[in-house]
DNA sequence: GCAAAATTTGCAACATTATAACATTTGCAC
DNA sequence: GTGCAAATGTTATAATGTTGCAAATTTTGC
């Protein structure tokens, strides 16, 4: 897996989609589990762009393809998505988006600009490291992290207005 | 400010709840906000216990009082007492949880029990700071941060079962 | 005090997000 | 091709959160 484009500029994101759609084709063999046409269109969909889409969203697409689609359909696909470490749910915005280190066993960090509303996630092996040790100070036994800072981009802190 | 008690273990919860609604006293004078009957009210509701309460819990609690009360009354209560760092919202759970630093600065991290509901919050500077730290890395202008870490707590990974 | 202004609350309707329950279809093993 | 499990379709509903405006209350300026 190369390295990733920054969400917050311009890049050629056709590529950040076959990629993740590649990556999912490989991971869903690996875990022997199926990539429908529905999931992967879907995946597909997520990665229209790097801001998170609600599942209402992802579901106005479906519908625009002419997909006669009800919610549970979309929220079946982003389950399966989200077993299968391709797309991340963020909490604090009731998103979704897709995972850029699909793959990798990994603890999400995501960078909410709330200008242009993109999202990069990171893995912060230090960060994870700190909070397993404030964890494990109080004996707590941590299995999974929500992690979500909001702020300005570097590109929404020079000049506002980008999407 | 004295110490505070563990969620997780039994304690005098009785000295939470008037420790909590003491301090939301002395600073909302010192914020001049108006902590009224209702806001009170609903800040004590939410300290019933250490675990997160919905809104719909909240304004089921005042229904019970007699008090008669739509949606709004209960949101406006809660954006009321976030405003002014007495509770906290778990985005995870769309929930809130009184805050147990208020008063003070802090980023909270919230240690949610999955077995039996309780949460703990948590300052950790090492954690913030190496939040910051990658958030700077990526030149990103950190505002907010939602750190919410579900897992075991230790009573629970002892025996299961309390609430 | 008293009227004007600002804040808070009441209230009705509605918007958004998510799930339950059950029927139907599809893919796969044998 | 029969039978089973997984996936999808369909309808309804639950859970969470907001908008907009009117009425009541509190504060402020005088």
């Amino acid at each position: 897996m190369s390295a990733r484009a920054i969400p917050y500029r311009p890049h050629n994101h056709d590529a950040c989609v076959s990629q993740a759609l590649a990556d999912a084709r490989a991971i869903c063999q690996q875990h022997n589990a199926r990539l429908t046409p529905i999931r992967e269109r879907v995946l597909e969909l997520i990665w229209q762009s790097h801001k998170p889409l609600g599942a209402y969203d992802v579901l106005g697409e479906l519908s625009s393809d002419g997909h006669n689609a009800a919610p549970p359909t979309v929220y079946r696909a982003l389950d399966f998505l989200q077993q299968n470490g391709l797309v991340h749910r963020i909490a604090s915005l009731n998103a979704f988006i897709g995972c850029t280190h699909a793959g990798q066993s990994h603890t999400g960090m995501f960078l909410i600009c709330r200008a242009c509303s993109n999202v990069l996630e990171l893995t912060a092996p230090m960060v994870t490291s700190e909070v397993c040790k404030a964890a494990a100070g109080e004996g707590f036994r941590a299995e999974n992290t929500t992690l979500e800072i909001a702020g300005l981009c570097p590109r929404c802190q020079a000049e506002p207005g980008h999407d």
